[in-house]
Formats: C-alpha cells, structure tokens, sequence
DNA sequence: GATGAATGAGTCTTCATTCAT
DNA sequence: AATGAATGAAGACTCATTCAT
C-alpha cells in the first residue's frame, strides 16, 4: 500500500483522538461516552473502535498526546540560550501552558487533572505520567546544575531539589488556575520572587 | 427500632463515609459502585441512602470532610508562635499533610487528586473546594504580612502573590508526590532553599 | 377493653384511611408511597401496618370505602317517592356525585378511575367492585320496573336493559367529565332529553 | 448492520409497541416491567432504549396507537350513508369496539381504563386522550345536527348535549362492560331504546 | 403497643463493545 | 473495510415491609 493510505489512517486517528479530547475536556473523562466521542468524530463506532481497542486506550492516547504537545512546548524553554534564571524560566513555563490552552482553545490544565486522577485506578496511564514527567523534572535538574554552574543558585544547592521544587510549582500552577482561579503565571513568579528566588541572577 | 440518638446517627454517617472515602481512595470516584460503598459499611442500601442522597451527596461529603479535616491540620501551623519563616512553614504544611496520610491510613492527596477532576463537571463540588483553598490562601497572605513586616521577604513583595506561590508549591507537592513520586517535604523545602529562599529568615 | 378503646381504634383507621384516600386521590394509587401515607396520616409506619396489612389493604379500603359512601349518597335517591322519571333521575345521581367531590374535596371519580384501573390486576379488587355495580344495577333494575309500571318506559322495555343503560350514562359521565371536561349533570340530561328520552315521564 | 430500512425500523418499534401492549393488557401499566416487554418483544433492553426514551414514551404510545385505532375503526361509522338512528349508530359503535377487541386478541376497553387512569397523573398523556375525545365528541355533535336535521331529535335538542350524552354512554359501556359484566352493546341499546330514545327515526 | 431505622429485592436505565450485513 | 443496530451486564436508586428496642 502507498504512503498515502498511511498517512489517511493517521488522519483519521488524529480525527478521533480531537474529538475524543474535545469531549474529555468539556464532560470529563467517565462522563462522556463512546457515542458522544463517535458523534463528534464524525465516524461510525465500528470506525472508531478500528482505529482504537477502547475507551481506555482513548484515554490514554490523548493523554499521552498532550503529554506530548507539552513535551514540544517546554523543551525549547529548558534549551534556550542564554539560560533564563530560574523564576523567569518558571514563569515563561507558566505561561506557555497557559497561553496554549487559550489560544488552541484546548486546555491541557483540565485535561492533566483529569488524568491525574484516572491515574490512579490505571496504572498503565499512571506509568506514563509518571515517565513524562520523571523524564521533565531531569531536565530540570540539568538545568538546574547549569544555574548552579553560573552561580545562580546557592552554593549547597542540590540540583534535583531545586528540580523537585520547580515542578511542584508549576504543577501546582495548573491545579491553582484550574480550581482556585484568580492566579497567573506573573504573580506565582513574583510571588517567588518576593520570597527571595533569584530574579535576575543576582544576588 | 425507637428514635435513634443524634449520636448514633452521626456515628453510623460517619460508619458510611469512611466506607465511601476508603472505597474513593482505593479506586476511584466513578470506578466505586454504590454496591461497592454499602458492602463496605456494612449496611443495607436503603440504610446508605437514608443518610446521604445519592453518590454525589456522598462525593461532596467525602470531599468536604476531607477539607475539613485539612483545615483541622492547617490552621495551628499558621498560628504558630513564633512565627517559622517561608520555606519551614511549607515544609511543615506538606509533612503534616503527608505523615496524615500515612498515619491514618488515609491518603488526603489522593482524595485531593479525584476531587479537583471532579470539581470540573461538578459545579457544587468545585464551589467547596474553591471556597476552602480561596481561604486558606487568604490565610497565607496573611501570614505573608507578617513575614514581610518581620523582614523575611523583599520590601517590594506582595503578599497575595507569595500567597500564591506557597500554595502552588503546596499543592504542586501533592500531585508531585501522587504521580511522579521520589519526593519528600524534605526536598520541595530544600530545593526552595536553593533557590535562594530564606531558610532562617536571616538575609 | 371498654367501648373507647374500640372507637379510637376506628379513628385511628378512619385517620389513615383519610390520609390515604388523599394521597392516592392526588398522586395515584402507584405514586403513592406508604411512605406518603404514613407522612400524611401523622403516625408511624408500624402503626399504620397495625391497622392495615399493607398497600393493597390500604387501596381496598380507599376503594371500599369510596364505594360505601356512594351507596349512601345514591341509595336514597333511588328511594325517593315519588319517585322521578328516568332522565330527572340520572341527572340527580350525577349531580350527587358530582357535588360531593366538589364539597368534601374529595373527588370520587377520580378514585373511581383509579380503582377500575387497579380492578383489571387485583382480582380482589375487581369482585368487591364488581359487586357493588351489580348491586346499583339491580337496585336501578328495580326502578326501572317501578317506571315501567308507571309508563314511563315502552312496553316492551327491558328493566334490566334500562338498568344497564343508565348505568352506561353514569358511568360514562364520570370518565367524561374526568377526562374530556366540559360537560355537567344538564348536559347529559338535556342530550338524553333530546334524543327523545322522556323527560316528564309524560309522552 | 449497515442503515436499517425505515421500514424495519417501523416493524420493530411495532413490535416493541405490541409486546408493550399485550404487557400492559395483562397485568396493567405499573405491574408491567421494563425487562416484561423486553423480554416478550425478544429484543434486548438497548434495542428498546433505543426505539423508545423510556417507560413513559412507551405508556404514551401504546395508548396513543390504540387511540389511533379505535378512530380508525370508529371514523367510518359516523360517516356511513344512511346515516343510522341514534341508537342504531350507538350500538355499531360499541359493537365494533367489542368486536375488534375480540378478534385481536386486544382488548381497547381495558387499555381504556388503563390510559384513564394514568392521565390523571401524566399532563402529557391526559392531554392527548383529552385531544382525541373531544374531537370525537365534535364529530358526534356533528351527526346530532344531522339527526335534526333529519327530524329524529327533539326540536329543542342541541346537538352538543347529545354528542356528550352518547360519549357518555360509549364510555360507560366500556366501564360497565370491563368492570361489571354481562352487558353488551344490544343490552345498552335496547335500553335506551325502552326509556324511549328513537329506534327507527319514526316516533 | 408504638416507633422508625433498617432491609434488600426489584426497577429503570445507560453505555462500552460487538458483529451481521 | 465500514456501518450502526443490537447486546446485556452493570449501575443508581426506590420503597413495601419488618422487627429490635
């Protein structure tokens, strides 16, 4: 078969797999149901379920497919050159997740809270999570060992720590924005800022 | 059987939320049956309903209590005399919530994890929750005036962003901990701490 | 046990007997929960089932009751002297009926309704009021005959056809006036009336 | 399956509806369950789901087509030529709502009672058996003026009272006939015949 | 006797998945 | 390969009735 029936099959996965997520983000994830996902693909269930074993692979894939589109987001952050210091490259983080979901209209801060707590009874989703996001907070440390490098962090600082911590706030970001609202990126990062989190890189 | 006690009443209440809260940590909110909720408290279905309306009514109380039980932990640390500085009192927020957990038996942050993807399609339940961390920021913030006024903080920083950002860290600790694992309140304090937060409130 | 005790034991049941024809007459024979019953009546549920065996007792006595005091509306009618010529007649009987349900606010063709609906599943049902139809139907034969012997009827006029007949009218009326509306005790008179049926008794 | 045809799709809600029918005929509209019609219509509960919302569409139905029927059957009568006498039309009427419920194996009368019933706590269905019997009184009122016209109702006799009187009559003959027995259409009329109603058309 | 909390079988309904066409 | 009608196992909830106190 040529290339083109590939690239139609990918097509049509990537057809369900908006709808899917489109329904996921508006009803939840147990709320919304096959039909429902079937509908707004456009497709008939023996289609959908051609291209997918079932709901919970659904799940997953858009899932990891967001986990994905954030990898693509918040990788050139932790590569840029020069290296932010550390409250403006957690803001600039911020903010990506955040301007994303507005401007797709797609947003991946509901849609990590729903899988966060579906990871909980599905240890296969569960263990992709955790891989994506074990996997973020090593290149964190690296960039944290590169602050440390260029003196932007104290001297017994311990790279992995300062990984640990960065990722509880911008985890923490989503879970605020999402459910206590009031709250961007800006005043986490000046709030960081007034504690005493380097700024500029100077001290 | 004559009129129950108000006491017996609230006792066999709390007999059918503590099966309902074990059987929402173990798997889920939507994965546990009702049948799964009335075997486990040992009572009759008609029982279980006559003390909660339905399972939402059982969501929101679980949820609820757990809040409550959150704020019963809380509050004394953030009245503490004297006052710890920013990264302590984090750190003592996030072991007190987590020596909770393994303590009881009882995993608040699991619980904290259904209950924020639930919040979304629950209106009722997000109002709570929103209601509880709203206050407990505006706690922070008060706290944060006190530090700012004790010389911990910068002279420019607001104490609703450092409100902001603490909770973030709070919080982003429980998904952390939840999902990604191999992290401690330990870490989260020393990584802020590398940061360059004020351990010992001495600049 | 003297006498009073006797007595209170027949309020007891006439005061749940009441609260039941209320609610059934309201909701339904089905709607009606015992609950609603045991509610409406202001005692226990272990009292009222001391005083009834159970729903079906309960709906029998609704019924039976119902039935009774038609009897004791109608029967007089019928013992009238002189007595009235077949239309004058009927329209009094429906006119009765229809003024009790409006005065006591307690609408026996609704209950009327619901008990020959219930007749077709509860065989108990159907026979008591199987036998009180046949009953008035007899009772109307008799008239018929006391017209007949008058010369109010044709000649060759059957009294138990006649009995029928009315019944027929009776009957209907309720279901007319329960169901279509817009019709009263005149209307059916004056339309029996103009199809020829005689209404002074004079040809 | 690939698109049903619009006309199996109709042969297999008829035979849902008719399985739902001969339920309710049998042991009436509450004592019917849901798995009652599933299983006697030998499709599975989703097919019926999916051709019916529920057990009230499926209640509204059943009369609704039985309505629908009985005017087919009753339709012709009032519009056969000659128009026949009042009593003569009277009993056709009552005679083809005995036969048909004879020869089918459908008995109309208690479906009646049933649909009666029901109405008084269904808005929904009261107002289509409302619908259909006023509109077969009008069709009445329709012949009565033809009656006079013809010189076989009183000079006063308005129309209108007549078709009640006879609606009355029809009606309560299917009361009287499910409820009491031994009464047929040739009983009722000749007992309206004997209190003198007009036979022949001659007086 | 009276109470009313508890029971649990029974109801309606949904929805992930399959498979005949 | 695609379709979408059909499946049927759950699931949430109700309510007539009982019986320990």
């Amino acid at each position: 078969m040529p290339k083109i029936s590939d690239e139609k099959r990918a097509a049509r996965r990537m057809q369900i797999l908006d709808a899917a997520r489109a329904c996921f983000q508006k009803n939840g994830l147990h709320a919304t149901t096959m039909e429902d996902i079937i509908r707004a693909s456009g497709l008939s269930a023996g289609a959908v379920y051609s291209y997918f074993k079932g709901k919970d692979e659904l799940i997953l894939a858009a899932v990891t497919t967001s986990l994905g589109t954030l990898r693509a987001l918040l990788e050139p952050l932790l590569k840029a050159e020069p290296l932010p210091p550390p409250v403006k490259l957690t803001e600039r983080i911020m903010s990506t997740i955040d301007d994303f979901s507005k401007r797709e209209g797609y947003d991946l801060k509901r849609i990590a809270l729903l899988g966060w707590s579906e990871a909980q009874r599905n240890e296969n989703l569960h263990a992709t999570m955790r891989g994506f996001y074990a996997a973020f907070r090593d290149l964190l440390a690296g960039t944290a060992l590169r602050w440390k490098e260029e003196g932007l962090l104290h001297d017994g600082a311990s790279p992995d720590d300062v990984a640990k911590a960065l990722l509880a706030v911008i985890l923490g970001f989503v879970v605020e924005a999402a459910i206590v609202g009031d709250v961007g990126p800006k005043d986490i990062a000046a709030g960081l800022g007034g504690l005493g989190v380097n700024k500029s890189g100077l001290r």
